[in-house]
RNA sequence: GUGGGCGUAGCUCAACGGCAGAGCACCUGACUGUGGCUCAGGUGGCUGUGGGUUCGAUUCCCAUCGCCCACCCCA
């Protein structure tokens, strides 16, 4: 095997591209019908926009980013997250315009790349469904962009999603919760796993992530963000849930979920399915109130989410919703001894002019082999052409279900096999 | 990045120091212009790659690449 692909990657072939084109198709429809407008930016960007919007402490920026110089010597890094690309656009574009707190609204199917070790749901190469809000304050927005994945979740046949929500606070009450956490912690620090003793120094939020069961109980006393939050994230927490319980959405709330990028403020949520195995994650996102501004713009609010399709595709197969069957359809010409090659080959092509799905074998086998063929290859019909029907000028239809066949003259022959 | 498991025909898998096999799929024929069912025959492999041990390696050892599973983290 002398090339493979990279590590991590995948070829998808023919056999289930199908299966994206609908999980894809149907999250567009779903986003047409929520008003928001496709977005596509560039596979790369400034290395800068991802370490400062991200954050340069994330394992993202950290250790996963695909990052190279190009010949002017310009950091560059392959799309590592979808929010910073669309924030750049959109400021960068002008979206908003003149009105500095119109809501726009964009969505995003993209690849996203990641340098972890490839696991069960996992690659280097990932793609994303995702959208962004921006513009808005208002929990209403929020509990829009968690309604349009369960509208998308829905769509594509996944039942048994769970959504978990939490709120990170802000800068003006998140550092207290850093605070707390280190006090309440200080003294069980020594029991804990080796992991999250570096965490308590360096990404202390993160213990509260930690499976280790030991850990878990030290942090089950902690203090919970929930509680130290400020007025105003208080009062939008309180918004997210009354407006998600309006849409009888089901939701839990999970102070643990601290998500691994330093952008979120206050909302903060996740979807899972329990079809799939550790990492599952199906979807995710939270509000940015302060990401505009990082990103060198004027202060304006928030909020957005992405989707894994593999992750989806996952489920969909875990869940046993099999592809739909591929109806039959096309023609396949069979040719019938040397003198019908031309005209075969010329009615195929006369066919596919005028609209038909057509093929023929260009191995010019035997009859036998050309019918099986075509009956393998799943064509509707097969389109018989030979001596007698080239002196009658016309071509026998067989319908390759049925086994009925019949005679239709050339020229009325493709609006007979598009028309019935 | 760390740990464990696995790489043999297109696919699913045997053989576990001694000539590399089966089922399915594919091809040809029985059937001279008719697919599916049946039967007969056939193609197909540097056993992931590179070293080592051995008279001899698919088999044992080392390395490497890839996949799978978990950790970490995330979609």
């Amino acid at each position: 095997m002398r090339y493979q692909r990279p590590k991590g990657t995948q070829d998808i072939l023919p056999d289930v591209a199908p299966r994206w084109r609908m999980v894809e198709n149907t999250f567009r429809e779903v986003c047409r019908r929520f008003d928001f407008g496709e977005i596509r930016t560039p596979i790369f960007e400034d290395t800068d926009l991802f370490v400062r919007s991200v954050g340069a402490e994330t394992d993202i920026v950290s250790k996963e980013m695909y990052t190279f110089e190009d010949k002017g010597g310009r950091s560059q890094t392959l799309r590592a997250e979808g929010t910073a690309p669309t924030v750049r656009a959109f400021l960068e574009e002008n979206l908003q315009g003149q009105d500095r707190e119109r809501l726009v609204k964009l969505y995003y199917i993209a690849p996203i790349f990641r340098q972890d070790k490839p696991q069960a749901g996992r690659y280097r190469q990932h793609h994303q469904a995702g959208i962004e809000a921006i513009g808005s304050p208002e929990p209403a927005v929020d509990a829009e962009v968690i309604s349009l994945a369960l509208t998308f979740f829905e769509a594509i046949g996944i039942k048994g999603t769970r959504l978990l929500v939490n709120s990170v606070g802000c800068p003006a009450c998140a550092p207290s919760l850093v605070d707390e956490l280190k006090a309440s912690v200080a003294d069980s620090v020594g029991s804990m796993c080796r992991d999250c003793q570096r965490r308590y120094e360096t990404n202390t939020l993160r213990l509260l992530d930690c499976k280790n069961e030991v850990c878990r109980q030290v942090t089950d006393g902690a203090p919970k963000m929930l509680d130290l939050l400020c007025g105003e994230c208080e009062a939008h927490f309180d918004g997210l849930r009354e407006h998600l319980e309006a849409l009888g959405i089901a939701y839990e709330i999970d102070p643990r979920i601290v998500r691994g990028l330093d952008y979120y403020t206050k909302t903060a949520f996740e979807f899972r399915h329990d079809a799939l195995g550790a990492q599952d994650s199906i979807g995710g996102g939270g509000r940015y109130d302060g990401l505009v501004e990082q990103c060198g713009g004027p202060s304006i609010p928030g909020v957005g989410l992405g989707t894994g399709i593999e992750r989806v595709l996952l489920v969909r197969e875990a869940l046993g919703l099999a592809d739909e069957e591929q109806p039959r359809e096309g023609s396949f010409i069979v040719a019938i001894g040397d003198e019908a090659w031309l005209p075969a080959y010329r009615l195929l092509h006369d066919l596919r002019r005028a609209g038909v799905k057509a093929e023929i074998d260009y191995r010019r086998r035997s009859m036998r082999a050309q019918m099986r063929y075509a009956d393998a290859q799943g064509y509707l019909n097969a389109v018989l052409l030979g001596g007698d029907e080239i002196a009658k000028g016309v071509a026998t239809v067989r319908d390759m279900l049925s086994g009925e066949q019949e005679e239709v003259a050339l020229d009325g022959l493709a609006a007979h096999l598009k028309g019935e």
